[in-house]
DNA sequence: TTGAAAGCGCTAACAA
DNA sequence: TTGTTAGCGCTTTCAA
């Protein structure tokens, strides 16, 4: 058997021609990896010392023993295997982190700042997303417990029945960013309700604006939606009623499609209330592509908040979702299952921009 | 040993106050998961039947012992436990995959792209994020190794040589998202210096632009940095100086900080080439907020060509990454190491839409 | 202060 | 067709 001529793809590197050398070794086939043993050996003492020295305890070794096995572990480059001592300690200082969809950049700032957190207190995060899929979710899930996670925190796409009918997970689980509290499961959310509410608020107070369209997504969640309610409540405080509710998918083109056909509709409302910053992205779009002008035609309010939406231009009024806060909650939940509450609501900060009809703030950091 | 009451929490319509129930079970404490050999005494059979039957194989069961065990699995809500089956086989059907920074969108698609098609293979991702952070970087490769992932992708934050000085990877190891190969490893990029000529040469062909700024970040690759060479390389063709270079970081600030300073020059450049869409949707800001429209008072173009780029007013004109094509080569390499090709650079896509000057594509699907 | 050894859950070679 | 069992790399109790 011959092997395979190693074709170098022609690096274009401007300078030098390209490489063409002996087969530049690709990608080392594994050379099998040290274990503690081998450290052991190297260093003429029992298994259990090295493990002693590695973990920093349970027992103190002598100073230049624990010399020589650090001297060993440098040599024979090792490093543990982490699933055996997952296997053994049947736990990993491994967190798991399930989202539906990471291209949706509300979940990777989730995702980012539940990474920080957990770094702070020495736990990993192992992150997979579910494309929004009932099954996969459920494998994932399994498939992170079995892996021995500590903990899981799930952005779920389940309904609430369908959640309520899985096993009782075996590891503490929470569910973040829900608006309800399922039963079997701590729950961290934003108060989508509240936010929704300051929000529309803003728009019919501040701006005497008395038509708000709303477009929403579908939700899996226990309707009616926070977010729809908080929309109705603002209307209903300053006496008004609701304004159309338009659903659609919660992404780009969900948004973009809805606004244009709101933009089409005989009565333009003054304003249009995103329920999420990837549908306002679409917004934007819509309402450029129609030759209006935003906040001048019409103002355009969203939920979510993510750095993006200070970029925009207008730049977008919102209602920001505390997204450290909610990584925070969720980890003392995970970490903690025994105290933790049922169900976190943690407030959305009003983040009043151009979009909305307010005068600019002076810079992006704003 | 009493069975701890299954305590449904409060269904938190936002109409209640805040629940202050007897400890609604936040997250259930981890009941003992099964175990192959609770299943096997439950099932009757031995361990081994039991592996046989969830492992569909090595050995045949008989169809009727197969159904047992299999009902055995449902009644004890067995799932195997993972970290013991990467121990004993040395591989855990899981590839890992490091990338700077999951809050840019460009690598949350790559990492999105990277999942699709390792499960078209049957393979989990678990993604980690470095932060841009060498150390963090270096921990989160030992790490996902010692998981027993079968195989490693990384974008790295390394530079070359400190790269070569680290030790050989135990697994498969593919460097995602660089330009140039390196000593040790298969490497998959896209042609950087290819899109960028192209789409500075569609600016000084087509358009007719002589002045075209470059805003680029530091990279930790080798220099020159492809795309300032494509840069470069497209004024050349033209017999034209190249234009002035200015170094940012690679995010929205950095975007837009440097148009800024751009857009105050005396001699304001007809064009701006963002070297990341990041770095685009700040310039985006800093156009408007001069008061400047573009493309008509600058054009705007940038590498990346995420699906945001599609939604900004005007639609931005990019040198789309084949992030499909990465994910594909990358995955290939690292499960076929020893015929993965040193270093696969794969070419880029002009997307052109309005912002360099040319007319808006109908709809953001373009 | 150090070593020997059991056992975490799983797979598969070997035996029955 | 099914059972028995060694051993993956690790931690830790117990003994020396």
């Amino acid at each position: 058997m011959s092997v395979p001529a190693r074709a170098t793809s022609p690096s274009g590197s401007g300078s030098r021609p390209a490489a063409r050398q002996p087969a530049p070794r690709a990608a080392p086939p594994a050379a099998r990896a040290a274990t503690r043993a081998d450290v052991a050996r190297h260093a003429g003492v029992s298994t259990a010392v090295v493990s002693y020295v590695v973990n920093e305890g349970p027992r103190r070794v002598a100073p230049e023993t624990a010399a020589r096995v650090r001297a060993a572990v440098e040599a024979l480059d090792y490093s543990p295997n982490v699933a055996a001592r997952a296997l053994r300690m049947g736990s990993s200082e491994m967190l798991g982190l399930v989202v539906p969809d990471i291209t949706n950049l509300f979940f990777a700032e989730l995702a980012h700042a539940v990474e920080s957190a957990a770094a702070e207190h020495g736990f990993l995060v192992t992150l997979a997303s579910s494309g929004s899929d009932v099954d996969l979710e459920r494998e994932l899930v399994a498939d992170l417990a079995g892996r021995n996670a500590d903990g899981l925190m799930v952005s779920t796409v389940l309904t609430p029945e369908a959640l309520t009918a899985l096993p009782a997970p075996r590891r503490p689980t929470v569910l973040i960013n829900v608006s309800a509290p399922f039963a079997g499961y701590a729950a961290v959310g934003s108060d989508a309700r509240q936010g929704a509410y300051d929000l529309v608020e803003h728009l019919l107070g501040t701006h005497g604006h008395t038509s708000v369209a709303l477009v929403i997504g579908e939700s899996t969640e226990r309707l009616p939606e926070p977010r729809e309610r908080g929309f109705v409540e603002a209307f209903a405080a300053h006496g008004l009623p609701p304004g159309p509710v338009v659903r659609t998918a919660f992404s780009r083109t969900g948004g973009y499609d809805a606004v244009r056909r709101i933009l089409a509709w005989r009565h333009r409302p003054d304003a249009i209330f995103l329920s999420s910053d990837q549908q306002a992205s679409g917004a934007y779009r819509a309402v450029r592509e129609a030759g209006l002008e935003c906040p001048d035609d019409v103002a355009l309010i969203a939920y979510d908040g993510t750095s993006q939406s200070a970029f925009s231009w207008p730049p977008l009024t919102v209602a920001r979702q505390p997204v450290e806060a909610m990584a925070r909650a969720a980890l003392q939940a995970v970490l903690d299952p025994v105290n933790a509450p049922a169900h976190q609501q943690l407030p959305t900060e009003l983040v009043v921009r151009r979009s909305c009809g307010c005068p600019s703030p002076p810079s992006p950091t704003a």
